[in-house]
DNA sequence: TCATTACTAGAATCCTATTCTAGAATATAG
DNA sequence: CTATATTCTAGAATAGGATTCTAGTAATGA
């Protein structure tokens, strides 16, 4: 993954060991907990060098975050626009979510975590770019089925809401560590709630009514 | 000798004035801008009797928000039980989530926030009690309507995430500060949404099949 | 009234994020 | 290949704020 501008290599290496260091203390000790102390050890850097990467320890957590976001979105993204048909498209993005959950729990948490974080108003463009351009995407693929009769005409934020917000209140559920539906029954139920929410009536289960 | 925590007037004044300077801080200036200094003076309280009613800053922050959390939720069960159709449940469940939001946005505001926050999983039982009656009174609701085949028999976990985790969406977007579809439409998409999830083929509009 | 407990006070402590100063590496120009 | 500037690393010093301590003051109860 391609961080940000074109750093040497010497530097962007230690810039990589104190990002991975910290992202190893926060997940396994909580943010608050984790000391720059905890972070300096772990990653064989000084005081100095990690501040001259970044700016605080927030900001530090704030790259973290943006570095899982991309990742995240990014492959839900491909995900979606693989899809030719409606119903694809909106199970494929509930899969996606699970599957990646499932297969990074710790980010996971530490996403949720920091995902109403303070930095998040005041952050730099990137965050903000990066989420309406991520919008934008999904509302593309969504108009076209919109267009050709398989989804209802809604609002983008009231679609990414019904769409992912089931997905992310499970989410929530699951990373809790309380006993939870199984992931495979979750995807099923929470595939079919979507579709059932966002298809026209007129859609039926496979049928694609693409056309111009 | 009393171990019984019966709290006197005169202390428990005390105590909510601080919750009280605390909540208006956090709100204001954020949890972490926060510090204890800014809650003594707007208080009138000293450190020593902060520190004697509070145990730290965190859980001076998880009691504000469990109080927040129990006025949420309890409002949230006596307008779903107060419904007796289905659709009736559905609808004013979005509602009543949105219409809180819309009343006490600093309380959203500080209640995501905190949401994830690490004090989460070691509070005391409280949290915990509090949460499982909650699941545990929904889903009695929704058991009612199960049998009387209005609504799909889904695991309780997954119920909570298709209703509420709209909502929830919706609400993170709400309170960020940009622009979104205004609540009334919101409140009539998301609930038609939820409706088309949660209701089974044969319910129909208006339609009550309650009996035994 | 005495004794025990709950509460208040604010100074002292302690922890840790951040800043500072200086020195090493590395790149760039001439 | 030097000189010089820039980037990077170090680790000690600082500073800010959460928490603790010690000593008192009000309330309660026998």
């Amino acid at each position: 993954m391609k961080t940000v501008p074109k750093r040497q290599g010497k530097s962007a290496s230690r810039r990589k060991e104190i990002i991975q260091a910290a992202l190893a203390c926060f997940t396994e000790r909580g943010f608050t907990e984790t000391s720059m102390a905890d972070i300096r050890r772990r990653s064989n850097a000084s005081t100095g060098s990690i501040y001259h990467h970044f700016k605080s320890k927030e900001q530090l957590a704030a790259e973290i975050y943006l570095e899982g976001i991309r990742d995240y979105q990014a492959g839900l993204l491909t995900t979606l626009e693989d899809q030719e048909s409606a119903r694809g498209g909106i199970f494929a993005v509930v899969a996606y979510h699970l599957r990646w959950v499932e297969a990074h729990p710790d980010w996971t948490r530490f996403l949720f975590q920091k995902r109403h974080a303070e930095f998040m108003d005041s952050t730099d463009d990137d965050f903000a770019g990066m989420n309406t351009e991520f919008v934008q995407r999904c509302s593309r693929w969504f108009v076209r089925h919109v267009k050709a009769g398989t989804l209802r005409r809604l609002p983008p934020d009231v679609y990414l809401s019904v769409l992912l917000g089931p997905c992310m209140e499970f989410t929530r559920h699951y990373v809790s560590g309380r006993p939870c539906t199984p992931l495979d029954r979750a995807i099923h139920e929470l595939g079919t709630a979507a579709w059932r929410s966002l298809k026209t009536d007129a859609a039926r289960k496979g049928v694609n009514h693409e056309n111009s």
